[in-house]
DNA sequence: AATTTACTTGGTGTATGCAAATTTAAAGAA
DNA sequence: TTCTTTAAATTTGCATACACCAAGTAAATT
């Protein structure tokens, strides 16, 4: 396994809570649970934290952050600032072609049953169809790590089934919409989505 | 000189233009140069790499990018998203000890001679206090790394000492219009000002 | 008995060496 | 000449080894 492998392979299993939460990882400890040697650890954990999947523990150590939804506000907030912006450069170069694939990423993520992880992926893989035309990658970069960190913190809860049901009727409005060219209607409905995101994972935070 | 200084180091070289730009960067020049060993120099460039600083050049190897007009208009449509929430969310926080703290800046800055770095130091210094109070850290992390890099846009020209006058004339004026207590007023020429230096970036970038 | 000090232990940062991979240069063929 | 191919040299990535720092513990002195 090579360094961008275990990066991602490490960052996944945050994601999957496979790591304690709220303590210091061990260079030595993940060195040896992916056969590895400590550099490419400490590569990969430098990374992840420069990224916001983990803080500082105490003076030289790194853990994965407790749930804050502090941040997760913060998180969602930034999104609704700058994801209507990306839809709305985006939309004069949409075209069927696109939109064909983000139905068929809907329909994926319709079939592809409880797993989060995959099921974050393919919803982000939808908002990036849709963005792409922008022709701006930093911002797509920047999206892309709101929203994995934003998933985070849905976890593997996703929220009740209710809510991914909302949000699954939602993107299908929105790319009716696009097709309709309506484009002040579908930016406006974008927001209301990533809002009602927001008020989602509030509330859920709130119970945990 | 430890790992963290070493990384601060070599990003104020990198924006001071003392490495060539769009020609690989050897790690053991770069050791030689800093009167360390390779180890610290691959940490500092990573981290780098993942802030945009260097992208990657062939297949293993890193450089300083190319200025790209599109990248600089690119980050100058997010902080316009970004920051005017920022201080939105601020205003009601806003005390006159901040409004103080800033005016000490902008007074700084007006002494502060034709060093572009500290000039930089000292804009971002002035805005972040006026943020601060929105208390949403990784929103402030993620609008001082924007700065960071349009500064680097922005180079050492400092686009004509015209700008620069009319800038901190606009500060004031923010300041004014904070101190009697007009947030609406005070976000919209927030709005304008980062507009306009967007405009000067572009237009900079046009003749360069 | 309490406090201070020295030592042991656990963990990360850094240096060096080696192997793999990438880049560069040269040589040969079209 | 120009494009391929191949080989040499450079450069990076990784493993091992060492140094340094911090925290915890035991022992000694007050």
């Amino acid at each position: 396994m090579n360094k961008a492998e275990l990066y991602l392979q490490i960052r996944d299993d945050i994601r999957r809570r496979i790591w304690p939460q709220g303590q210091p990882l061990k260079q030595q400890a993940l060195a040896d649970y992916y056969h590895t040697s400590r550099i490419p650890v400490r590569d990969a954990l430098a990374r992840l934290a420069a990224e916001g999947w983990l803080v500082s523990a105490g003076k030289a150590s790194l853990m994965i952050p407790p749930l804050s939804a502090a941040e997760a506000q913060e998180l969602c907030l930034i999104r609704q600032q700058l994801e209507p912006l990306a839809l709305r450069l985006a939309i004069p170069q949409l075209n069927f072609a696109i939109l064909g694939a983000a139905e068929d990423c809907l329909r994926a993520a319709a079939q592809a049953g409880a797993d989060p992880l995959r099921h974050g992926e393919l919803n982000w893989q939808f908002h990036q169809l849709l963005y792409q035309p922008c022709a701006m990658p930093t911002l797509l970069q920047l999206l892309q790590q709101l929203h994995l960190k934003v998933e985070m913190y849905l976890g593997f809860q996703q929220v009740s089934l209710g809510y991914a049901a909302q949000s699954a009727a939602e993107h299908q409005q929105l790319l009716q919409l696009l097709r309709d060219d309506q484009p002040e209607l579908a930016v406006a409905l974008l927001q209301r989505h990533i809002a009602e995101a927001a008020a989602a994972l509030q509330q859920h935070l709130a119970l945990a």
